[in-house]
RNA sequence: GGCGGCAUAGCCAAGUGGUAAGGCAGCGGUCUGCAAAACCGUUAUUCCCCGGUUCGAAUCCGGGUGCCGCCUCCA
């Protein structure tokens, strides 16, 4: 079956078909690096790198490209508030940006390209804009006619007429449309600026760059250009409107991720209802995050909450523990024949517009069926090739989320406060003593008094086993 | 005002014509000194409401209701 995708340009899926055999070209928007990423960004970022493994999984060679922009008018603003240079907030947030993906177990993109490094592309699509009549300077700034191109809005499916102008913005009686939008902006004293040939310094608008790095490192058409729903209007609709004035073919398959939502609002900064993914990630561990933001199909939205973290902990946990479990076995064998026929349907539904809750459930079907193995194993009948199979086939599946690659699941987090581990074993090894004498008491009294200290007791046969809970 | 999305058990969430995946929580059982974990069974005669099409609909059509998003900050 083919992989199918939703393409917001034509409001349904379509078999992926790449412009080159074998190879598929995906630019996603990346952040604007003027503060900390939230759980927003993670989400996005985590469907993305879900969609490149799965792509890759499949055979393809997959040239995955997502920006930074770094340089706008919210980076100079904070940056003068904070009385420190534009290219200094943005270097930093870029590595904190990076630090939070590499914690959530993004694969770095092949390409990260800066705004700023493109600014020589962007001035000669922007002359070329201006040279054919689609873009028109106004004082220093320069605008795009929005009434040029053909189809203006058909990527939200809306027309110019039916838009409310000055909805949110004060219209600007300089533009000849209310919706016609900067193209370059001229610079203060002070701000980011380079050189044009038309002879004012500025810099670029937003719009312009993700066109210019995308033909640079793509090509003109290519086949993915994915980002939040948000950017849906103006920010992809504008890139197609200079597309289409500059007469570029460009992308053909348009993916947008659906909000992360507190409380069924937006998680936004404007409404303050926003966690940075720094902040969640000192109560929840990164992979409970992204098992988190991958239990619902990438265009819905989906509702944050401490408790829908901690459910999915629960269920990491639960996998980890059959794997650790597994492990005893030996090393995670290579997935038999017995799996082919899940294998093939948790394909399946990837390939159907990356249905990552569908291919969970499946997951987590293997993991019941490895826990069924281990039950008889400890009943005395051991079936070790099939245990290891199954593992092995629970790691791929974990391989193509980004998760269960871990070997140290159960003991890590949360050790610095409680107790040590060598604490805790002496504890389990007074009350194994108890155990022995049969004095349940005081067996029961030392399992209590770890329990409360955050540490579970499991007894199996002749071994005692523990692990920290939250 | 325009455009779009969503509504499935206590909670989360798949399922787009053939008789309700999966996770969390709950209940009963097995195992255990007791637990924990795991497994087995069970938990929606029914998919927001009202009509219609069909042998058959959560799934298609029409009409409601509710929630959300976008209409130049935003992943």
């Amino acid at each position: 079956m083919a992989l199918v995708l939703y393409n917001t340009l034509t409001g349904r899926k379509e078999p992926l078909v790449p412009v080159q055999a074998g190879r598929v070209g995906l630019y996603v928007c990346g952040p604007t690096v003027y503060d900390h990423s939230h759980i927003g960004h993670a989400r996005a970022a985590v469907v993305f790198d879900v969609l490149v493994r799965h792509l890759t999984r499949r055979g393809y060679q997959v040239t995955y490209v997502r920006n930074f922009t770094d340089v706008d008018d919210k980076i100079i603003q904070r940056a003068n508030e904070n009385g420190e240079d534009c290219r200094t907030l943005a270097e930093r947030h870029i590595q904190s940006y990076h630090d939070d993906m590499d914690a959530l177990g993004n694969q770095r993109p092949d390409f990260e390209p800066r705004a700023t490094e493109y600014i020589e592309s962007m001035v000669r699509d922007i002359q070329a804009m201006i040279a054919n009549g689609s873009a028109y300077p106004v004082d220093g700034d320069v605008y795009f006619d929005v009434t040029r191109p053909r189809q203006y809005g058909r990527l939200s499916g809306r027309n110019l007429e039916d838009m409310r102008a000055g909805a949110r913005v004060e219209v600007d009686e300089r533009k000849r449309s209310p919706f016609d939008f900067a193209l370059w902006k001229e610079s203060k004293p002070g701000e980011p600026a380079w050189p044009t040939p038309w002879g004012v310094p500025g810099r670029p608008g937003w719009h312009t760059e993700c066109l210019a790095m995308s033909h640079d490192l793509l090509g003109a058409a290519f086949d993915i250009h994915g980002g939040g729903h948000d950017l849906v209007f103006p920010h992809h609709e504008n890139e197609i409107a200079q597309a289409d004035a500059l007469g570029r073919p460009f992308a053909r398959l348009w993916m947008h991720n659906g909000f992360v939502r507190v409380n069924q609002e937006k998680m936004s900064k404007s409404l303050g209802n926003f966690f940075t993914i720094r902040q969640v990630r000192e109560k929840f561990h990164p992979e409970v995050i992204r098992l988190f933001l991958l239990t619902k199909q990438y265009r819905g939205p989906v509702d944050f909450s401490e408790e829908a973290l901690l459910d999915n902990k629960k269920g990491l946990d639960k996998a980890y523990r059959s794997l650790r479990e597994a492990a005893e076995f030996g090393p995670p064998a290579d997935p038999g024949p017995e799996t082919a026929e899940l294998w093939e349907t948790f394909q399946a539904a990837l390939d159907d517009d990356l249905n990552t809750a569908k291919a969970l459930g499946h997951l987590f079907e293997a993991v019941r069926e490895l826990n069924r193995l281990l039950d008889e194993a400890r009943s005395g009948k051991p079936d070790k090739d099939r245990i290891r199979s199954w593992a092995g086939f629970i790691r791929a599946m974990g391989a193509v989320f980004g998760f269960l690659e871990r070997e140290d699941w159960g003991d890590v987090a949360e050790a610095e406060d409680g107790l040590s581990a060598e604490a805790v074993e002496d504890l389990i090894r007074q009350r194994n003593e108890a155990r022995g004498s049969k004095n349940w008491a005081e067996a029961d009294r030392i399992r209590n008094e770890l329990k409360s200290q955050g540490v579970v007791l499991e007894d199996t046969a002749g071994k005692t086993t523990w692990r920290r809970v939250t």
